[in-house]
DNA sequence: CTTGACCCTGGACTCGACACCAGGGTTTAG
DNA sequence: CTAAACCCTGGTGTCGAGTCCAGGGTCAAG
């Protein structure tokens, strides 16, 4: 065997979280929360993390990217697990997340179009009395 | 003058806070926070708002329907003061309000692209490893 | 051997925008 | 007059997802 470090291969808390991208107090706060399980421990008391555990951040950071919270992660790896309609649990939680997404995205439309007829209606020169903005949001024309 | 309650036009916190649709304790943190000013006081220490602050607490609704945060209406309360260059001010502001919103609205379209792919790939039924769902955040292909 | 880089625990702190509480005093409708 | 409804201050709690700190031990390179 080559040159590996201590024994087999296992990471420390600090090549963990570098190699998923993350930094080390939130690997300890993902155990903490139960989203990463709690690793052996060396005699000196240092977390000895499996392979697997890298998987397991990388899982939570691509869903986390999909806008997943760590409560809802926590739920889709333990649907991950083999039990019965496991499929269609992780694919209405999906489907709620993209209901979402969906809200979020018509609302902060409806922000944009607000915000582009002040843009638009601005001259950009002149007293803020004659801005059109403060007008609007002084005198409640429709935004 | 017909039964108008105790001395002048005068708001309690409690008319002023139901006529603006807030809270009570919203009204006062929005004078701790500098965003509404300070109004007189009665004798007995109540707060007597004159008729201005219900249109000024209108207009810190408006802009926060906006998405503005409370500090930028706070900048944009400032900015309504006369002054010079009033309007440009206050255009910019909305202006870079409006590309925060653009943005997220952007990165939301990628998340519900993501989302939508993993939902149509996913059957529904089976275990928890043939949903795809689980496997791209397993493996990590791309989303 | 030494030194600097790493790791441990437990707890406090951050951000934003409020909500809630106790323990008082005041106002007002009936 | 009285009771309900209101108001005051000052302080604490909430949410989510971490981040930072002190005051220690431990590991690895030279």
């Amino acid at each position: 065997m080559p040159t590996k470090s201590h024994s087999a291969e296992s990471l420390s808390i600090g090549r963990l979280a570098a190699a998923a991208g993350v930094g080390i107090d939130t690997v300890r706060y993902y155990e903490r929360s139960g989203l990463l399980p709690a690793p052996p421990r060396r005699a000196s008391g240092y977390r000895a993390y499996p392979a697997d555990s890298l998987a397991r951040l990388r899982f939570i950071r691509r869903a986390k990217a999909l806008g997943f919270a760590l409560d809802e992660i926590a739920e889709l790896l333990r649907l991950s697990q083999p039990h019965e309609r496991g499929a269609s649990d992780v694919r209405q939680l999906a489907q709620v997340r993209l209901q979402e997404v969906e809200a979020k995205i018509a609302e902060l439309q409806r922000v944009r179009a607000g915000l582009r007829q002040l843009v638009k209606a601005c001259p950009g020169r002149g007293s803020p009395q004659a801005c059109p903005i403060i007008a609007a949001l002084s005198d409640g024309a429709r935004t």
